[in-house]
DNA sequence: ACCCTTAATGCAAACGTTTGAGCCTATATA
DNA sequence: TATATAGGCTCAAACGTTTGCATTAAGGGT
């Protein structure tokens, strides 16, 4: 039996009232009584109880936090860690607990947003996803329920913080085409996913800005792991004229790339230039170090949670945006005068 | 205002008793009555109140999953999002959430889990540890609440899942000496941390099982990040003789030290062999593919979360143990008849 | 016609808090 | 002396459920 505000009360011959005004450390309080309380509050170990607290309160300091492709070996990426990381920092800060549900499936994700709303355990949502359309977005949306998605969604009625991907994209082909290359690929589109699209449009808008030709064999498509970068390499390889240059939607899939070139018998970045994105920690020791761009994962998660807050805590609905900005770190993998 | 059993109850003409009862699908409800509730629930779009539920219930199904290193670089590993995967995956199943605390500090991780024991938001805890002495895991077995620990720790009273890191250590360290080394390293040895120091354990005793000499200069410390690896190589490398073989206590570890021999202008495997632990997705994808163990840290996820719920479903105190098999990989890093 | 059983539902307390309103008591003001 | 004014506290309702017990009605056996 769990001691509670009532025995602390009835041993300290108060009314349960003042225990609970005494723990707000209310004025109306007189000084005497407040410590013979605490003092009795220690002695007894009390801990105020979180859900009887929420319950009144309506109000429970909690936040779900929601990630997609649980199942996936995309998932285990550095990515995820370094954007709970920076949830987590700031929700701790601020005496919020997180309630993290990776999930599945569409279907599993309506399922789970919808018990997460609608049950009254968390006070807002932190969504991940690059979608284009996302039922998930739209539902919350409906309900009006305080969210926000980190990556973007064709929806404009949502408060998002994203990465410029667009401008990586194009910062990225910029670097190759000042290089000198005139034949760059792009590995890694997903249509469907708007992080790839921008990216990849990002890229095609500096083809024109340079008057290079937009060639769509130089496109291929794949999901964020190694494995894919390997096999879509190959492929790459075998287009003639082959690219000069690659820029890899993901370091794992750059990684895979690199392999697939160096079997081959040719140079990175001699023969071939190679550049990823995310900078996870492995770039800067690979063979060759690879050329990548710090999307500061870690501040994508404070500021989304700092967003939601601020949602949280004013009534008047508005849409916020916010975009972290990312770095282009220019490693060995993409230099041609050799590193 | 959210609607509430007792909206339902008037709407429907019963008390509210009876419409719990129906969300209860209990038999003493009639069919007739049933249906019309449910109706009504679903016309206006009724969910119970899981904090209230949980008041009376004292029942969250919530479990906190404690993990720290929040900070730390080494945070970003796959490691992680693997084993919340797999904690997740099962904690769905079974109708749980998650309550994710990443902790910073041994301070912040004794504050966090007071609050989650004592708050009464948490029915359990994971917590991911393998220092030799945790204070955290003190207090959970002073007050007896329940809780399970990935890793390992001194206290016996305890339930644990982890893998035989002693085996591992064994494993990598024969497989070596099967290719004829005689001079093996051991890199990322971490006092205090008992997985490191399981897995050097085990090598050293290899080492004995096979009369070979067990040389405290072929075992450096570090913690789990590849930058480390590069420069703690560079220290073994200038040792005389130099080591033909290193295992790494991680892959990161692993990838940082091949960068090192290759800079130094050796090869791996011919000159050095190199193996690591935990199987990250890019171990098959480096160049040379990584030697590693595979830990299954998904699986971890699973088990600590079932004993988890062994321990919450039964009221026998009694101490688990679970270990997950891991697997040996071998690949070119290692292998001496070239791969 | 009576009692007993069974089925279906309602009543009210309980879970552990918070909080507005009200009630004392003592002191200051008229 | 009566009256306002605080200060310090208590009362009781409320938050939204669940659940043991009571109640009602109907049907079956004698």
């Amino acid at each position: 039996m769990r001691v509670t505000i009532n025995d602390i009360a009835k041993k300290a011959k108060v009314s349960a009232s003042t225990v609970s005004r005494v723990i707000a450390d209310s004025p109306r309080i007189s000084a005497a009584t407040k410590e013979k309380v605490l003092k009795i509050m220690k002695e007894m170990n009390y801990h105020p109880n979180m859900i009887a607290r929420s319950l009144v309160n309506r109000s429970t300091r909690i936040i779900g936090v929601v990630l997609p492709g649980l199942a996936e070996q995309s998932f285990q990426h550095p990515f995820f860690p370094e954007l709970l990381a920076g949830i987590g920092s700031s929700a701790n800060q601020k005496g919020y607990k997180i309630l993290l549900a990776n999930v599945d499936t569409v279907d599993e994700e309506q399922q789970m947003v919808k018990e997460l709303t609608y049950g009254g355990i968390t006070e807002g949502i932190i969504l991940l996803t690059s979608r284009d359309q996302s039922p998930t977005v739209e539902q919350l949306v409906k309900i009006g329920f305080p969210f926000v998605v980190i990556g973007r969604t064709d929806n404009p009625c949502v408060n998002w913080v994203d990465n410029d991907n667009f401008l990586i994209g194009y910062q990225l082909a910029e670097h190759f085409i000042q290089q000198g290359h005139r034949r760059i690929a792009f590995l890694g589109y997903s249509p469907g996913y708007m992080v790839t699209r921008d990216r990849m449009h990002g890229y095609k808008k500096a083809l024109e800005d340079h008057q290079l030709p937009f060639d769509q064999e130089m496109v291929v498509e794949s999901q964020f792991i190694s494995g894919q970068g390997y096999d879509l390499m190959k492929l790459l390889l075998a287009r003639k004229p082959r690219p000069t240059a690659v820029i890899a939607c993901d370091d794992l899939l750059a990684f895979g790339a690199i392999k697939a070139i160096q079997e081959a018998g040719l140079q990175v970045p001699d023969d071939i230039g190679v550049a990823g994105i995310n900078n996870v920690p492995l770039a800067d020791y690979y063979n060759p170090p690879l050329t990548s761009v710090k999307i500061n994962a870690f501040s994508l998660g404070t500021k989304a949670f700092e967003m939601l807050c601020t949602v949280l805590n004013s009534n008047v609905q508005s849409y916020n945006r916010a975009i972290i900005p990312a770095e282009l770190v220019v490693r060995s993998s993409s230099r041609r005068e050799k590193g």
